[in-house]
DNA sequence: GCCAACGTTGGC
DNA sequence: GCCAACGTTGGC
């Protein structure tokens, strides 16, 4: 291996798919499906690696929070939800043999010891940078700095 | 290529 | 439910 572990976070929408729902999936795998936008699909599609560790963050909860940590176990591969025409994703400008979205499989690791609210990561030292905490970041893949990845697992730790 | 209109995201 | 911020679309 020459290349170094890497960080993201990922949103979902707590109503849609929680973590919950994602640790009680046969295997705790899930498609990463249903990314609509370029920027997330670039990640998907070329940097998110094989053992990389992803922050699972909810979004539309209360508290908006990251709870849970997950790892990339299949690289990026075509999103076929954009090719079902019954699918809310359905996109008619991806083809299977020119695909325009992309999903890796990401498998559930571990709840963090607490959730950490979007207000408390706003209020640590050190974090000042994350995209997440960008104003108007809307962004659903996005990826987090080692520096945050660490930051941000010791404020679980510490309870 | 510009940019107004529109649809979506997501915190509050 | 509101609305700011953003991305995409499409007329010109």
């Amino acid at each position: 291996m020459t290349s170094e572990r890497r960080y993201w976070l990922v949103k979902s929408e707590l109503s849609s798919f929680s973590w919950d729902d994602f640790w009680a999936l046969p295997k705790r795998v899930t498609h990463w499906d249903g990314v609509r936008n370029y920027q997330a699909r670039n990640m998907l599609r070329d940097e998110m690696k094989k053992g990389d560790l992803v922050f699972f963050y909810h979004s539309s909860a209360e508290p908006t929070a990251i709870v849970g940590i997950a790892e990339v176990v299949r690289e990026g591969y075509p999103d076929a939800t954009a090719f079902d025409s019954r699918d809310s994703h359905f996109d008619s400008k991806s083809k299977p043999d020119k695909p325009s979205w992309f999903v890796v499989d990401l498998k559930a690791r571990k709840p963090l010891r607490r959730p950490i609210a979007l207000a408390e990561l706003r209020q640590t030292r050190g974090l000042e940078k994350m995209t997440l905490l960008q104003k108007g970041s809307r962004l659903s893949v996005q990826p987090v700095s080692p520096g945050e990845w660490e930051t941000i697992c010791e404020l679980a730790e510490k309870g």
